[in-house]
Order: C-alpha cells, then sequence, then structure tokens
RNA sequence: GGGCGCAUAGCUCAGCGGUAGAGCGCUUGCCUUACAAGCAAGAUGUCACUGGUUCGAUCCCAGUUGUGCCCACCA
C-alpha cells in the first residue's frame, strides 16, 4: 500500500464502511518514507471538489478576506510568490478552522506593458511586429498568451496548495473589473481629480509609451560631461561655457540660464548668446533654480527634453521645441537629422570639438541614468500630453488611514516609507500609449469636444469622434482590487461580507506601486481603508543572501523543489525564513531539511498509529495519567498559545519554529520513546498514553496544518477518521499546566542525558547492557525507572552487582557496573571539566552575592536565581569530588 | 543630501538588561524492532569598535567603522 492509498482509504466522507477509518489500512503498511509527490495532487483535488475553500456570502459565521496580489500574467510564479502564497494560505487556514468565513480571493494582473512586451518580443521572433497585426488582433494575441501563461500560473498555485476560492477568480480585465475602472475613471474625472495636460514626462523609445515616475530604475553610468562654449562667434560678442551630459539636447535649446544672484554673469541677463551648430540666438535668462556652485554656474536650457529645464521654459516663456521623434531619433533638419539620439551626442560633440567650443571634457563621468523598468532602456524626458491623476486629496487620505490607525502596517517601520511617499506624491501620469490595457474612455469631437463616458453611457458617434486611443496604467485597476473582484460597482452580498478585507501580504517593494494606491482608491471610492493590516514581507533570495537574478544564475524555480521534496517542505522553509519586513534568504539544503521534518512528522504518527494511538473518547483524567503524559499535555498547551500569539503577529518563522522544536525535540525525542516503555508493559496505563499521543498529535497536525498541509492532511485523516483537517476546528488552549510534571521531566531528561554522556565519553556501545542499579534519593524519578532503564539500555543489578561508576543526578544516583571496563582517566578528565564549570559558577555567583549594591537593587527574582545557581554548584562540586574519590586507582 | 535598517558560531539568522541560542555544516559513536530523510554524544562565539548609563550591557545611549535598502539631486 502507498501513501495514495491512505489517502484513498482515509477519506471516510465517500462513505465509511467503518467507523474506524484509520484503522481500515494497517499502518504498518505506511511506507516509512513520506513520499510527498503522491499524496499532493490527489488531496488538493479533494479539498476543491468539496468545496472547502468557497466563502459563502451569506454565512452567519464572520468574515475573514485576503485579497491576493494578483500575479502578472508575464510568466511563472517565483519563489517570492511561493513565499507569499504560503503567509496568505496559512493566514486563510487557520482562519477556516477557527471558525471565520475565510477567502482567499485568487486572480491576475493584465500587467499591461509588461505582457505587451512579452508579446511584441513573441512577435519579433517571428519577424513581425505590432503594427503589422493592427491593434484588434494585437490585443487578440495578447489574451491568447494570458490563456497560456495565466493557465499555467493556475497551476503552480494548486501544486503550492493555495486554497483560493476558485469560484471567484478575477482578473483585471475582466468585465466587471473593467467597469470598475471605468466607472471610477469617470467619477475622478468629473470631480476633477483627472485632468489632461502638457508636461515633461517619462518617455520609454523603446516601448514607446510615457511611463510614471516609479517606473524608472536609476542607476550610475557612465557618460561624458563636456564643457561647451556658447556665444562668441567669429564677429565676436559675449560667450558663456556650460556643461552637459547630453549634448544632443542642445538642438532644443532656447536659453542659457544663470542664478539671479551670480555676479558673473549680470551682465549677460536679458541679452543673447549664439547657439553653436545653429545659426539661432538664445537668451541669457537668471533663475534660482540654478546652481552657481556647480560646473560653471550657466545651465543650458531645453524645455522639452528636461524636466527642470521645462520648468525654467515655463518660468521665463520660453519656445519649447522638440528635436527627437518618439524613438529618440533626432528630427532637426540639419547635419544631425535621422541620428539616433546617442550617435547624435558623439556627432554633436565631434563638431563641436571642431569648432573648438569643447572646452573641457571629463569621461567617464559617473552619473544616474533613468532606465525604463520594464525593458531597461534609457528614459527619454519628452514633453507630451497625458492624463494625470490629481493624487493630492487622495494621498492625504491615504495617509491618514495609516496614520490614525485603521490601517495598521507591519512591522511599523516600514510606514515611514509609506509616508515619505504618499507626502510627497506628485500626480500620476495615468496614459500609456498601449494596446494592451484599459482604454481611456474619453472621446473627443471634431471641434475639439472632449467627453468622458460612464460605463452606462452610450459614447458619442457621428463623423469625427474618436476614443482616446491610450490605456490605462496597468495600477491604476490593480489599485481598484480590493473591491472591484467583490463586485464593486454592484452592491453584491460579497462586498457587504467580504469587504473592507483584513490583511494584505505583499512585499516592501511594491508600496508605493499598488499599496499606496490601493489605499487612495479605496479612501476615494469605498470612504474607508481596503484592509485592517498590511503585512509587509522581505525578497525571497538565495542562501548567501543573494538577490535572485538572471544575471548571478541564481533564480530557482519553485517547481523544481516542490517535484523534489514536496510543496510542504518548501512551505515549512519559507515560512521558516519569514521575520517580519526581511528578507528571506532560501536554500535547497534548507528545503530538503524541511522534507525531513515532514517526514519525521510522518514516521513518528505512523509509529503512533501503530501502537494504537486513538482520539476516540474523552481525554482520561489528570489524576489517570503519568507524569509524562501531564507533562506532554502541558507542554502542548504552552506551544498552542506560542503559536497563537505568533500567527496574530504575522510572526512565521517563530510558529514554524515552535512547532519545529516542539514536535521533534520533545514529543518525538522524548514522549515517544519515554512512552514506548508504558506501551510495551499494557494495561491501563498503556491506554491513557494511547490516547494521549492521539490527542497530542491531533493537536500537533492541526497546528501545522496551515503551513504544512499536505503531509498533515495524510496523517491526520489517518489518526482520527476525520473528513479533513481543512475543516476541522483550530484547537483552542485548555489551559491545562503541569509545573510538577514538567519539573519532574526535566529531571528524568537531565538524568538520561547525564548517563549518555557517560556512556558515550566511556565508549560503551549503545547496544551494550550494562548491568545499572538506580539508586532513586528523589522519589519523583522511581516512577521513570523502568523507561529510564530502556533508555539507558541499562539491566537490573544482579547479584554480583559491584558499582565502578557512580552517577549522581539531579534526585537520583545511578551505579553501573562496567565490570571493570571503566576507562578511568577518560572518566577523570570529564569530571575535571565539569569540576572546573562548576567551581567557576561558584566563583561568579559568589561574588554577585557578596556585592551589596546588587542585592540592595536587582530584582528578588533575578537574586534567588543567583542563590540557586550558587547553591546547584556547590552540590555539584561536592558530588563530582566524591565521585573523582571513588575512581580506582 | 535626506530617511530607514543591519553588524551575534563556518553559513543563514533568532534573541535582547541578570549564566550566549536555532537550523544547516562539522567531530565521534551507532542500521537501538516509527524514521539513516534517523538516533546519541560533542566542539565552535573578545555578541564590529570606542566611550557612557547601570549593582550588572550582546541588549539602553552617544560616537566610530563597515554594510544593505529607500527617496531626492546629479546642467
Amino acid at each position: 500500500m502507498d501513501a495514495r492509498t491512505l489517502a484513498v482509504v482515509t477519506d471516510n466522507t465517500q462513505q465509511s464502511p467503518e467507523p474506524h477509518g484509520p484503522h481500515a489500512a494497517s499502518p504498518a503498511d505506511l511506507p516509512t518514507q513520506y513520499t510527498p509527490a503522491e499524496v499532493e495532487e490527489t488531496l488538493y483535488e479533494r479539498w476543491v471538489e468539496r468545496g472547502y475553500f468557497e466563502a459563502d456570502a451569506k454565512s452567519e459565521k464572520p468574515p475573514y478576506t485576503i485579497v491576493i496580489p494578483p500575479p502578472n500574467v508575464t510568466g511563472s510564479l517565483h519563489l517570492g510568490h511561493a513565499f507569499q502564497h504560503t503567509m496568505m494560505d496559512a493566514l486563510t487556514r487557520r482562519k477556516r478552522m477557527q471558525g471565520y468565513e475565510a477567502l482567499w480571493l485568487p486572480g491576475m494582473d493584465h500587467a499591461g506593458i509588461a505582457t505587451q512586451n512579452k508579446v511584441e518580443q513573441q512577435l519579433a521572433e517571428e519577424g513581425r511586429s505590432r503594427g503589422d497585426l493592427g491593434r484588434e488582433a494585437f490585443v487578440e494575441r495578447v489574451w491568447q498568451w494570458k490563456e497560456e501563461y495565466g493557465g499555467k500560473i493556475l497551476g503552480q498555485m494548486r501544486r503550492l496548495g493555495d486554497g483560493v476560492d476558485w469560484s471567484r477568480e478575477r482578473f483585471t480585465m475582466d468585465s466587471g473589473l473593467s467597469r470598475a475602472v471605468q466607472t471610477v475613471f469617470k467619477r475622478m474625472y468629473d470631480d476633477g481629480l483627472i485632468y489632461q495636460a502638457e508636461r515633461i514626462i517619462n518617455w520609454c523609445p523603446r516601448c514607446l509609451t510615457a511611463i510614471s515616475d516609479i517606473e524608472v530604475d536609476y542607476q550610475e553610468d557612465d557618460g561624458e560631461l563636456v564643457s561647451i562654449r556658447y556665444g562668441a562667434t567669429e564677429e565676436g560678442g559675449d560667450s558663456l561655457v556650460v556643461a552637459t551630459t547630453r549634448a544632443e539636447t542642445m538642438l532644443g535649446d532656447t536659453a542659457v540660464a544663470v542664478h539671479p544672484d551670480d555676479e558673473r554673469y549680470a551682465h549677460l541677463v536679458g541679452r543673447t548668446v549664439k547657439l553653436p551648430l545653429t545659426d539661432r540666438e538664445i537668451p541669457v535668462v537668471a533663475d534660482s533654480h540654478v546652481d552657481p556652485e556647480f560646473g560653471t554656474g550657466a545651465v543650458k536650457v531645453t524645455p522639452a527634453h528636461d524636466p527642470n529645464d521645462f520648468e525654467i521654459g515655463r518660468r521665463h516663456e520660453l519656445p519649447m521645441p522638440s528635436v527627437m521623434d518618439e524613438r529618440g531619433v533626432i528630427t532637426v533638419h540639419g547635419p544631425f537629422e535621422g541620428l539616433d539620439r546617442f550617435e547624435a551626442r558623439s556627432a554633436i560633440v565631434a563638431a563641436l570639438r571642431e569648432q573648438g567650443r569643447i572646452v573641457a571634457e571629463k569621461r567617464p563621468y559617473v552619473h544616474s541614468v533613468g532606465h525604463c523598468s520594464r525593458c531597461k532602456t534609457t528614459v527619454e524626458p519628452r514633453l507630451s500630453m497625458q492624463w494625470w491623476v490629481k493624487v493630492g486629496p487622495l494621498a492625504k487620505a491615504a495617509g491618514d488611514a495609516v496614520r490614525d490607525g485603521r490601517t495598521q502596517i507591519h512591522p511599523a517601520e516600514m510606514s515611514y516609507r509609506y509616508f515619505d511617499w504618499v507626502d510627497n506624491m506628485h500626480d500620476w501620469t495615468i496614459s500609456r500609449q498601449l494596446w494592451w490595457g484599459h482604454r481611456i474612455p474619453v472621446w473627443y469631437g471634431p471641434d475639439g469636444e472632449v467627453v468622458c463616458v460612464g460605463p452606462d453611457e452610450e459614447p458619442p458617434s457621428g463623423e469625427g469622434w474618436h476614443q482616446d486611443p491610450d490605456v490605462l496604467d496597468t495600477w491604476f485597476s490593480s489599485g481598484l482590487w480590493p473591491f472591484s473582484t467583490l463586485g464593486w460597482p454592484e452592491r453584491t452580498a460579497d462586498l457587504a461580507k467580504f469587504y473592507p478585507t483584513d490583511v494584505l501580504v505583499t512585499g516592501y517593494d511594491i508600496i508605493f506601486f499598488w499599496v499606496a494606491r490601493m489605499m487612495m482608491f479605496g479612501m476615494y471610492v469605498m470612504e474607508e481603508p481596503p484592509f485592517h493590516t498590511i503585512a509587509l514581507h522581505g525578497l525571497v533570495r538565495d542562501q548567501h543572501g543573494k538577490k535572485m537574478s538572471k544575471s548571478f544564475g541564481n533564480v530557482v524555480d519553485p517547481l523544481d523543489w516542490m517535484e523534489a521534496y514536496g510543496s510542504d517542505a518548501l512551505r515549512f522553509t519559507l515560512a521558516s525564513g519569514a521575520n517580519p519586513g526581511t528578507d528571506v534568504p532560501i536554500g535547497e539544503d534548507w528545503v530538503k531539511a524541511s522534507r525531513n521534518f515532514a517526514n519525521k512528522v510522518w514516521n513518528a504518527t505512523r509509529f503512533a498509529l501503530m501502537n494504537g494511538a486513538t482520539v476516540e473518547g474523552p481525554l482520561p483524567d489528570a489524576a489517570e495519567m503519568s507524569a509524562t503524559d501531564r507533562w506532554i499535555l502541558s507542554r502542548l498547551d504552552t506551544v498552542l498559545g506560542d503559536v497563537d500569539r505568533y500567527y496574530d503577529d504575522y510572526q512565521f518563522a517563530k510558529l514554524s519554529d515552535a512547532l519545529y522544536h516542539f514536535a521533534w525535540d520533545e514529543v518525538f525525542d522524548w514522549y515517544v520513546e519515554l512512552a514506548k516503555t508504558t506501551f510495551a508493559a499494557g494495561g491501563r496505563p498503556a491506554e491513557v498514553s494511547r490516547r494521549v499521543l492521539g490527542e497530542v498529535l491531533d493537536v500537533l497536525l492541526r497546528l501545522l496544518h496551515p503551513i504544512v498541509p499536505f503531509v498533515t492532511e495524510a496523517l491526520w485523516t489517518a489518526l482520527t477518521g476525520g473528513a479533513s483537517v481543512v475543516v476541522a476546528d483550530w484547537p483552542k488552549p485548555t489551559g491545562f499546566r503541569d509545573e510538577a510534571a514538567e519539573q519532574e521531566i526535566a529531571v528524568v531528561q537531565q538524568a538520561v542525558t547525564e548517563v549518555r554522556r557517560f556512556r558515550a565519553d566511556q565508549g560503551l556501545q549503545p547496544g551494550q547492557k550494562v548491568p545499572a542499579r538506580l539508586e532513586l534519593t528523589g522519589t519523583p524519578l522511581g516512577a521513570h525507572e523502568d523507561a529510564i532503564r530502556q533508555l539507558l539500555r541499562l539491566q537490573p543489578a544482579g547479584e554480583d552487582f559491584r558499582a565502578t561508576a557512580s552517577l549522581p543526578v539531579a534526585g537520583a544516583t545511578v551505579g553501573l557496573d562496567l565490570s571493570g571496563a571503566i576507562d578511568v582517566e577518560a572518566e577523570r578528565k570529564r569530571l575535571g571539566k565539569d569540576l572546573a564549570a562548576a567551581e567557576k559558577e561558584l566563583k561568579q555567583t559568589s561574588a554577585k552575592l557578596g556585592n551589596e549594591a546588587f542585592l540592595a537593587k536587582a530584582p528578588d527574582h533575578v537574586v534567588d536565581k543567583i542563590r540557586t545557581r550558587k547553591a546547584t554548584a556547590e552540590a555539584d562540586i561536592e558530588r563530582i569530588r566524591q565521585q573523582l574519590e571513588r575512581l580506582p586507582g
């Protein structure tokens, strides 16, 4: 029988031949290794078929909503998505188990410019361009792309185990969402929040569209700073020197600017100088934007090709001639016409040099240059007519919502970035000269009419009317995502039930692109913030903390690791690395380690089943339980509380860590080992322990489920016979604590560890049984004698018992008859080390307790602790000395 | 130029006023009847540097150095 059979056998919702589903299969038949690939797919499909992830808007349960940050349809999911999805899935799965009407709404983003570029690349490989196809056919082609790659993404989400509500899957270009876009556009237009203006914008000469400020990546590039003498023709006249890294723009210069207080140039202000290589005279203007300290203190002004120059041009009412076309090719009639901007740059510098006008050159000159974030082409500032969003009032509301706590940013330090942005935001260029996206709902009439059309209105028709050819920035539609996906502008049941959403889980890298915009639109349209909490996570990096990128060759396809180690292993690894707001390194070894953990859980549960662990019936009375039972239940309840707190604080790394250590160190390494003796002895104590072990695993598997859904589902159904852990109740703390039991087990652990250490030091074979007499000086250990003997391979002392080594541990003395096999030197060395450590401790604690100031000022519990430490050290020293004396030789 | 953060074991990271922690890696011994994807034992740190506050500082404060990120500017 393989794991798949297990999964099927334990599916008792179809039919339940026996009430004890788990016992239908003998647990001993389970494979000794967990094989995720066989289990995961079956389980996921079952969850979806049973509708576990479908939320009900009519439910009485309180809602819990997360909308997915819609992945771009440009490609496939990477580790960053896997990371983010793990957290969202864990959050919603837990809330679902807690009795919430949990909705995790999936979908994708049309990603205008990015997707259009991809399809254009595809076309280019076929030797075609979008122009060849025409707008309609091209858009059709992009839809095909969306089907293909969108499907791939959805498949990856299934593989990851994402518990999303597929019945509510959305796409930003769906008709409903498009309707939302048009509605918002119209409303904002009518409110004067969207307007058209001719300004300098960032233009990508390759994508052939305007892009917004944040779509420009600045990087340090080597350039050449040339100083050019303007004026002073052969007939004489005034001259001055300007410096530039973009000589080609001089063709569009319409002034030279100097600072108003700069005495060096005072005599030139108001006069003109000759613009080299042209027959134009341009004025010298005074403008305080100029920094007199920089360069020569004189600046060439090209209003149509530089944002600062544009402002100067506006202030001085300068002409603003464009000298390049949309591809960055010089259009000015003359020797440079038709040259690309970079060719023109060198040609112009060469021409100027020939005329002796280059007075200084500095190369390389490192300065930061803007690049298109989509295609890396150097951005060209360009004067053009675009649509804008007036962000002032929107950003104010978005900022206030966080300032007054209606939305909380987690971790809180990240709110600085958010405020920095919303408080200083410039107006947003929303029109794109693309074909893929939401077309701007504005029609132009033959007589210059401009009509913005709402979704229920007929656009004007007739001779000379045409729609604006541009589309909207893709972030416009994704900014509406939290409510457009729930049916807005219709007043749907979904909207009423699930808006505002609870938490946004996203990367800190898209605070500006997306988070701030959703906040703005949410406040504007819905008049309340779209989420209560913004949980920001970091970026996934490689095992050395290096950014994953194609050029480093360290990019990993999540599918590879999921195939090799299982989705659970990948998810657990990602969750373990998730400290709020910090980047997450991940390496294959770590995924392997998580796989090992899953396997450990698998085998421990398998062992439990083989030994009759059960969840049947009520938990026995504490009075019936052994200290071991009470200890593990006490610990379980503590861990449960910890996990809940960590969840509520988005501390995925901590909760993963807590569960990992509780499961492995406490339940598997100690409880299960101690229980073996109990099981072997049989009787009522064994029955009690079987029930306790069943309880512990039941709760543990439920706690682990949101992070590692597959292996927990397979095991939990096998253990409990329940339909699915997906719809099981989230465990509630019982308040059961037993400190005495915890202390007692701590002593057992200490005793066992001490003897193990002795055995290891003595080089005793683990299987070698050693006659021993447990001299129990403390009562608690008595109950554990059998278990201790078992763990330590001790056998009861015979008649001829002769203690050759005696290990005093807290509460007991273990006498061992090693029949002369003891390595006296090794033992002496070990004891010597222990003695030195104890003496050092005694010295330290004594010093502390002799310090008046310490005694006077330290809190009582600290002083008590030090006293205890001192007493322990004294006892240890005494004990070790006795041991040393007893050593033969 | 402005802002935020980080510096702890070989690596990746927790911790944070009262004896330095985890995972991986490493050493040694083990197929101990759930698991070798395992078990047991073990080694490893002037907690970046310099001062200050404190009975006590890895933790708080100031400065220094190194390092990462964000924003702005870069004629």
